[in-house]
DNA sequence: CTCACACGCGGGCATATACCCGTATCTATG
DNA sequence: CATAGATACGGGTATATGCCCGCGTGTGAG
């Protein structure tokens, strides 16, 4: 018998599900995790890359990589402040405007999961990864 | 009101939950992808890259490089059909000793996991995940 | 004020993952 | 049998992610 791993079954669900919101997301040239760290970085604009990855559970490394990419493609911008050891970040216009336009897409992506699985169960499997 | 995405909750749960499985894997020197991958070789072998894909719900391209790490690391070996196109693979005899120590490793984690969860919340878990 | 120590990053290294294209091989059709 | 089309890969390209090391910058203790 094969017992079935949760963290594969996770792992897994990850790539599945990533690949729905990314789909939703192409048509404004960014996926999943460029939305996610550009919904972070506004919020907490201007922010610091250790700050970011702390607060989104990521490697600070991961977010400098991947803010870079979000800086060449217009969507962010450094701040240069006082301390010259921070790379402060913030969006760019564009950046903002990319971010508006692509929510109304995520929200889709959003419904597309509430559908097939259900509000209910959704809260459900949010209340068990919350515990994880 | 931030409202949270199921998606970014999961990438986040793989991330995490991924990082206690591979701490546990570590004294044999692999990681949970490796692993799981081992696993499934041992079961499928011998094995083309395609079905292997097929079966774990991952891009051939990625199974390919993958597998060319545990080559390199001598856990697999490639066989040589009658069909040149295909690379099959299947565990050495040091991959299938490796598996063999890592699956005690693998099942504390898993403990871990219950431990921390509860029994009944994982398998509800699992059943919600089958449902993406 | 100085210097040791803490802090913030970038870059190196490695894996995981996906998509696309080109090549080699097989196969089935005419 | 010859060739068009299907298959199986490898490699290129790009992102995501983590760990570690070294460098430059800040800061607080003496």
């Amino acid at each position: 018998m094969d017992q079935t791993c949760l963290c594969i079954a996770v792992r897994k669900a990850s790539r599945r599900m990533t690949t729905v919101y990314d789909d939703a997301l192409a048509p404004v040239g960014i996926n999943l995790a460029q939305y996610s760290l550009l919904k972070k970085i506004r919020r907490m604009a201007p922010v610091s890359l250790t700050d970011l990855g702390a607060a989104m559970d990521l490697d600070r490394s991961t977010i400098g990589r991947n803010v870079k990419v979000l800086d060449r493609m217009g969507l962010t911008q450094a701040i240069t402040g006082k301390d010259h050891r921070e790379a402060t970040v913030e969006l760019s216009e564009t950046g903002q405007g990319v971010l508006t336009t692509a929510i109304p897409l995520w929200e889709r992506a959003q419904e597309q999961i509430n559908t097939r699985l259900g509000a209910d169960k959704v809260a459900q499997l949010e209340q068990l990864l919350a515990e994880l």
